[in-house]
DNA sequence: CTGAAAGCGCTTACAG
DNA sequence: CTGAAAGCGCTTACAG
């Protein structure tokens, strides 16, 4: 039933040695222009696809991309692996996914166990993975490349791999200055999970374009929230219930300032009139609130498709330890309702 | 660096053939048991997992699991995947992800050749290409086992596939129950995508329920809709405008039903004082939005593990041919405040 | 109930 | 620039 066509078949038409053909399908050098075209030729009208397993089992390795997560959001992943997909498959690369319980205390045991059992060839780490120090440290010593997809913390120890992201401080403080720009003075925080370093960088923006305004961070207005729905009603509840009740609050992520917006429904506050919201992350979520969320987008996608790319390129260079480079990508302010200002 | 215990280790420490190890590991009949046993132990003491390449290009297959997918929710998606995940990953198989555009010319092409490219074991068909009877017959000719996860069409031709699902229609029987119950009689209704067979499932549910408790169904009432939050939006614009309002709006979807509230929150329409709304679907929008919503909620993660141990039983039992049976799984109606009554 | 042989379709390491 | 040989780690088909 599946296709029967081997290696074989394209040197016998082609009239040259499965070596040949394989130097071709693998881009190697030393092929002679016109040998490289005749047997391509012969791909073609064969509709030759090499066979993975046989691939896998002679070159000792799996062709297999593999992505790392820890319970993100459905459309984060999606995009995220729509990307990964589309790069994988332009290079005859496989995907395996591999859900991780980021807090399970044998973790790190358990991906090294699973990276080293399923053969993967690069690995793509998304937060808080790629934000765990000891987890990055034990795959490259393994010696298997990785790439992040999230916004490096301090410093550059022995965990820093190439990343892939968009700039979250200044994206936080466009945000800030959006909100400042609309008349607001007294603005709430809410802040990302402590384990990621996205959390950290958004607040840090926060801080900058407030300073910048010659305002007054009132950190009784800067909540502790965990990047989910509960958390950031929990936060919004705090902060509209408070004395010194803000007229805007920037929440970290687009599911807590949903949070914040059933709250402010609760207490039949106007969204924007009695008060701005803004998110982050531009998830469908955000488009189908109303009012409808003002928001950070992140090419979420295309960071899935560059991060496999630089996986790619390390493999073929047999580089196990690709630079640790920052790869910077444009993001998105997206003004909508719920700071609507007029 | 990866794992390299071979089959030849374990054969060596049991003291036995290769030959042996291999039935032990696939369970394969005609084992003493006090030889099985010796096996297990030199297995385990070695920590012996089968290279799958090797596996794979002497056994002749992939041992991968395909999911077809056109563009669903992401949270569908995400759910989906997972529960396919877990059932894979404790059947040592991998999953294979295949984005599908329904309506490109040549599907049917691209997704046999895909099969066959990659080896494919089985195949899991989420709607709508579960629902398209060219797709189901040329991946059943092809002697590929699949799965659909949605409900079947009527009638039983050469496309009909075991499916894991809900009742569609005794769900949507119940919702319409739920909103005549709390004096609903003038409901307006927005039928799914025609290409999906759950759309008319819903609705005949909605009609039967409307039927049994004597009441009309006022065909100016009933729009057509995508499953799109945008087409919930046009056929809320149009539920809302008409002259006869409807007090209540059964949305064939959740997307579509966020559509409907961004309508009555425009409208100044109280919901659900002077609108009910519901939905179908239990997505993570449902529990977001303001007010929380009314829906169902399908086991996708369940339907997903169920589906892919149907495709591993039939794969075992070498059954290309599954049987057409029908798996249903329980759903559950969530009430929320989008139709909270008092 | 168990095993020896052949071979799956490629790549590696080497030779020329 | 090209190729012949060996072998990757399993399963198949067969023999006993």
């Amino acid at each position: 039933m599946a296709g029967k066509v081997t290696i074989d078949d394209v040197a016998e038409r082609a009239g040259v040695s499965i070596k040949t053909v394989s130097r071709v399908v693998n881009r190697e050098p030393n092929v002679r222009e016109k040998t490289r075209e005749t047997v391509q030729a012969a791909i073609e009208a064969l509709k030759y696809r090499p066979n993975q397993a046989a691939r896998g089992l002679a070159g000792r390795r799996s062709y297999l991309m593999g992505v790392l997560y820890d319970n993100p959001s459905p459309s984060y992943l999606a995009n995220l692996q729509a990307g990964v997909l589309t790069a994988c498959t332009a290079a005859s690369y496989g995907l395996a996914l591999s859900p991780v319980s980021h807090s399970a205390p044998d973790m790190v045991d358990t991906v090294i166990a699973w990276l080293k059992h399923t053969n993967i060839d690069g690995a793509i780490l998304t937060p808080p993975l790629s934000d765990n120090i000891a987890l990055v440290t034990a795959i490259k010593a393994l010696g298997v490349p990785c790439v992040a997809v999230s916004s490096p913390g301090p410093g550059s120890g022995p965990a820093n791999v190439p990343a892939v992201v968009i700039d979250e401080e200044e994206a936080a403080r466009q945000m800030t200055v959006h909100l400042i720009s609309a008349g607001h003075k007294n603005i709430g925080f809410i802040k990302g999970h402590p384990d990621h370093y996205a959390s950290s960088h958004r607040y840090a923006g926060f801080k900058a374009a407030m300073e910048e305004a010659g305002l007054v961070v009132d950190t009784a207005l800067v909540k502790q929230g965990y990047f989910d729905f509960a958390s950031g009603k929990a936060a919004g509840e705090l902060l509209l219930g408070a004395a010194n009740r803000p007229s805007a609050i920037f929440a970290s992520n687009d599911d807590m300032a949903a949070g914040v917006m059933h709250v402010a429904h609760q207490l039949k506050l106007e969204i924007p009139g009695d008060l701005a919201v803004v998110g982050f992350d531009d998830t469908p979520l955000s488009r189908q609130i109303w009012p409808s969320l003002t928001t950070i987008r992140q090419p979420i996608r295309l960071i899935g498709e560059r991060a496999t790319e630089l996986l790619l390129q390390a493999i073929s260079r047999d580089t196990a330890a690709t630079n640790p480079v920052l790869h910077q990508l444009d993001f998105e302010l997206k003004a909508r309702g719920s700071s609507a200002t007029g």
